[in-house]
DNA sequence: TCTGGGGTCCTAGGACCC
DNA sequence: TCTGGGGTCCTAGGACCC
């Protein structure tokens, strides 16, 4: 059987952990330059505050009904999430993070399983200060169903016999299904397939037919069959760091001071999980919003003679890629860098030309380099094509201090 | 005035091989 | 007029997720 384990608002329920006085009322984070609503508290939700709207729309009225916005604190929310994920490891032993707020397990135990995770529910609640919500079901996309209705119930809920998945599936529109999104479901409906059970009678050859393998997979899970696993892959298969500007920018220059931050955190993260990289891609786009001009976007994969980690390498190669994709007089809103075929230092396949003293050494450097900015603070040791003192080029005026990774922040008591 | 930042997987099509 | 059959690898783009 599987559980998933979804967190609930979690961003809202992690900035109450360290500012009590946000419970009771309605709150919300925005996403970065504090442009969109990204998560909301039961009060926003219930003032019908949407997900995903510009914050600008709706702030006046938010604001008048006495709620309070919030700059997202990523990193607060990075550390409490791992804090659930080996709690959860603490007590299963296959367990998948599937995002920032929600984690897969499996367990081999069949009964129980309702006492077992309101128990959990419970330890979460205490230990980590979350409220979330379990679904238990045969395979992850009854899983997710369950979730959504453990949410607005009992906040647990297993769903295991075939007459209630039936009843529950007629009361489930295809496009809430995990894995059908804003095109599959006008085509479902003009089949005449609007809801969960009609789908799960539908002949699957017609469906692998004309929708792919992927819908055929989510029949078979709603029919208690499970086709996706646990995946206990650690390794990212791509690492992205990209942002939008507060205001446009057009100078080369100071672009590609920006740019060498986004290598440094991509390429930080990348030796965090042990792994190399084989290319980097950089990407610039110009306001998609701005009707008066027309949008650019454009992307460059540079590729590497050899997978590193080492973040000199991939700053030449966005330089590379830079030159490229850069068009004089435009102005510039957003920009991001990725780090591709990366693989696990343990299992990779050496190039043959590869010179080892040469790779220990560069390895050696970025560790050097990692542990001088962790022990004596960000910024001790940095790359000559970024900026020492990085000109601020967000917007975050709410943002709540970083209660748990920072020093200088942490929750003082009076 | 103001509009996020990550990820995964699959498919189609092109270039190439024998 | 008529032009095989079997592959691999890579990339771009699309669909989905939170």
């Amino acid at each position: 059987m599987f559980m998933l384990i979804d967190c609930d608002n979690f961003f809202v329920s992690c900035e109450r952990i360290f500012q009590p006085h946000l419970k009771n009322i309605p709150v919300v984070v925005l996403s970065n330059n504090d442009g969109c609503v990204v998560s909301r508290s039961y009060e926003a939700k219930a003032l019908a505050i949407p997900m995903c709207i510009p914050f600008f729309k709706i702030e006046k009225f938010f604001k008048q009904n006495g709620g309070v916005a919030l700059s997202s604190n990523y990193e607060l929310y990075a550390d409490i999430s791992q804090r659930m994920m080996s709690l959860l490891r603490s007590y299963f032993t296959k367990v998948e993070p599937y995002s920032i707020d929600e984690a897969f397990v499996e367990t081999s135990e069949s009964t129980g399983l309702l006492q077992m995770a309101t128990n959990l529910r419970q330890t979460i609640l205490q230990q980590i200060g979350i409220p979330v919500s379990i679904g238990i079901a045969k395979s992850k996309t009854l899983c997710k169903i369950a979730a959504d209705y453990a949410k607005k119930h009992d906040k647990v809920f297993c769903l295991n016999d075939q007459e209630t998945i039936d009843r529950h599936l007629t009361q489930i529109e295809v496009i809430d299904i995990w894995g059908i999104g804003r095109h599959l479901a006008p085509r479902l409906n003009y089949l005449g397939i609007f809801n969960a059970y009609e789908l799960t009678q539908t002949p699957l050859k017609m469906i692998r037919q004309s929708f792919g393998v992927n819908l055929e997979r989510t029949i078979l899970e709603l029919k208690q069959f499970p086709c996706m696993e646990i995946s206990r892959d650690e390794t990212a298969k791509s690492i992205i760091s990209s942002r939008s500007f507060e205001s446009e920018i057009a100078d080369k220059f100071r672009l590609q001071q920006i740019i060498a931050e986004f290598v440094d955190d991509a390429c930080q993260r990348l030796r965090r999980q042990n792994a190399v990289a084989r290319g980097l891609m950089v990407e610039l786009r110009t306001n998609r919003f701005n009707k008066n001009v027309p949008f650019y976007q454009n992307s460059r994969l540079i590729c590497l003679d050899e997978a590193t980690s080492n973040t000199s390498r991939f700053m030449s190669a966005m330089q590379k890629g830079l030159e490229y994709i850069f068009r004089p007089g435009l102005h510039y809103k957003q920009a991001g860098v990725m780090l591709t075929g990366i693989e696990n230092r343990q299992t990779l396949q050496p190039d043959l030309l590869s010179r080892p003293a040469q790779n220990h050494k560069e390895q050696k450097l970025m560790a050097a380099f990692d542990q001088l900015n962790q022990k004596m603070g960000r910024k001790t040791v940095f790359f000559a094509n970024q900026a020492a003192v990085p000109k601020p080029f967000l917007k975050r005026g709410l943002k709540s201090p970083r209660f748990t990774t920072c020093w200088a922040e942490l929750l003082t008591v009076h």
